[in-house]
DNA sequence: TTGAAAGCGATACCAC
DNA sequence: GTGGTATCGCTTTCAA
């Protein structure tokens, strides 16, 4: 290992002092905009500052306020481009007001979760917002024991009081999630849908659960068809939205409309309707929640209530000042309404029902092996 | 504004020293691991220290090294989920040397980006990674200008040194560009195609170019068709590969496969093709470049040339912990190799070409009008 | 091999 | 209003 070079010193609140031979308290102050500070010093210290292209260091600043007026991100990965959406902004509402955004991914790693909530209050982080991640207790400890402001996205303080840890101290932000469903079984309904199907997300994730018992609800309120058979597990991820919907349509009385947890389910299930011969929308309707990229693409064209991840993002940096300005201790947990997309994928249900070609479980790991895994790669 | 409350004071380098009756200093060399300090000495020490739960502050080290640990990287937008893969093999290497990574988007804005760098030096950040990002002479100045080790990603110097600017100081890592094409028409003039369309990426950016030009040798040195015709530009997104796929596909003698020069244009062939009633691959071959996630989905299932985003971002994150460590100031290239994953979207060419349905210019809008915008939207 | 002391650059307190 | 100065926590000479 070598020598670091060491960067060359910038111009410091010392010289803009002595440029104009008056103390550097009285600098820092004019810079801060004090009223103490005479409009006619004030107006000379600035312009000086300027005219020497003045930079206060960050570090200097944060050593001595023990603020680094900088904000930390967890999130599970970078692969989902909803969490990016999120940071996206996030960063424009703090980098507005001069804060600075540090990433750290923990790929769902305990381990590595802990390592960067230790990595960030060391950097004297003024905050910790964590996307989507699930904590176990150690962490969550690892979190309130900081006395740092913390605001948790998707995730409700609620999924861990029940192990017992102190989670009255953070915020949370997240979305309608039963309104959401909720709105994509009415405009279902509205479509004369009475037998409609629901995949859900993994049942550990808060926001997963109340999509769950939004569809459970709204199923109820609406006196729809409340046949448990109705309702799959699934993860989120697209193949367990193929397991799900194969589960669902190959039901003697198969639904005429299902609603995937999310788009990428929504996506698995289309891909089944297809390989049983059903049209969408014209056989079975298909709703998805997020609406990610692809949703909108003319040949994907997915009916979906509309995760609000910018708007979520904004609303976290928009806490965070709060709390960084008005120290303001007591929790909040902030819920952003959701809108449904109507686009290509639902139709009013029809007269009769097609039933689909029958699929065989054997078949869906056929077609997997052979469409999904690449089937050869060439080394350019 | 209100009065911003102060974190506690954590336990200092002295608190350890004092507890063992030994010298700041001394702690400072233990922690360091230097060999100054006797073996005895050290070990007391690093068990204290990890006693005590020690936490260096990073505030007071940036302060006296002028160095932050951190790194700052700037790219036009959250939205492409290529640029958030890089990102995450870009932070995995830097959390494990204890560099923190810093993010800012600049929305492709001029303003927001010189902020961005702005702010970075303000913080010390130890380099600057640029993504994508087209910068402008006062931009590249700025970069320049600041003395920090800067690494250009997916964008040669050669894209401004014809604006006159000191390019020679940023290093640039990117990926094999026209390997990766030719590697694609080689795949395809095996199947039999000799008739290959090609709709180019936005030709400012200089990967676009080398895909280009990888196209047009790839099809010179098999000797396949080289109708200009057969050469249309388009922009990376969804819609440019309609258009571009219609220019192609409306040919007296259409090509019997496409290349589009990324992914996202090659979803838009495929549009396309559906819309005139060509069955992809039997009525034509269509490839893309990047591979990004629906690439692999069952329904789509498209051949594509690799783009190596998260070896490109560990890749930056090496040649950085390189240049901090050795000191080479001597700017270095690094291209990285793609492969072609070969799914179903590419298949031989067929004894006779159906044309296809023809397609109207005001078809394409209507298709748009009606597809792609939401028709509804309900509030929840 | 260890210890004492001088900064790094900005803030904040208290005289003036 | 303004100026001196201690202080934040660590690194880094230089002396012992």
């Amino acid at each position: 290992m070598g020598v670091r070079r060491r960067a060359r010193r910038g111009i410091t609140i010392v010289d803009v002092a002595e440029a104009l031979g008056v103390a550097p308290s009285t600098v820092s102050n004019a810079l801060h905009d004090k009223d103490i500070v005479a409009p006619h010093t004030k107006a000379r210290i600035l312009a000086m500052a300027k005219a020497m292209n003045y930079q206060a260091s960050a570090a200097a600043r944060a050593l001595v306020t023990r603020q680094s007026s900088s904000v930390g991100v967890i999130l599970p990965d970078f692969a989902n481009p909803v969490f990016n959406e999120i940071i996206s902004g996030l960063n424009s509402v703090l980098a507005q007001a001069g804060y600075a955004t540090l990433v750290a991914s923990t790929s769902n790693d305990g381990r590595t979760c802990k390592a960067a909530i230790h990595a960030f209050v060391k950097r004297d982080v003024d905050a910790i917002v964590v996307i989507s991640q699930s904590l176990d207790v150690g962490e969550t400890a690892q979190l309130a024991g900081c006395g740092l402001p913390v605001v948790l996205v998707h995730r409700t303080p609620a999924d861990w009081q029940t192990a017992h840890a102190p989670s009255s101290t953070f915020d949370y932000v997240g979305m309608d999630n039963a309104g959401g469903v909720r709105a994509l079984v009415d405009h279902l309904a509205g479509l004369g849908h009475r037998r409609i199907g629901f995949i859900t997300g993994p049942l550990q994730s808060s926001a997963a659960c109340e999509r769950t018992e939004g569809f459970r609800h709204a199923v109820m309120a609406l006196g729809l068809d409340a046949d448990p058979q109705l309702l799959v597990e699934g993860s989120y991820d697209f193949i367990a939205g193929m397991r799900g919907a194969r589960a669902l349509l190959s039901l003697t009385q198969r639904p005429t409309a299902v609603i995937a947890a999310n788009d990428l389910m929504a996506f698995g299930t289309m891909d089944v309707a297809q390989q049983m011969g059903l049209a969408v929308p014209r056989d079975l309707s298909i709703v998805g929640i997020d609406d990610v990229f692809f949703s909108a693409f003319p040949m994907i064209s997915l009916t979906t209530a509309r995760q609000p991840a910018i708007d979520i993002g904004e609303s976290v940096g928009e806490r965070l000042l709060e709390r960084f300005f008005d120290d303001a201790p007591c929790p909040i947990a902030v819920t952003l309404p959701v809108e449904v997309i109507v686009r290509h994928s639902t139709a009013p249900v029809p007269d009769s029902i097609d039933p689909g070609r029958p699929l065989s479980v054997e078949s869906l790991e056929a077609y997997l092996t052979s469409r999904w895994k690449p089937s050869t790669v060439i080394v350019a």
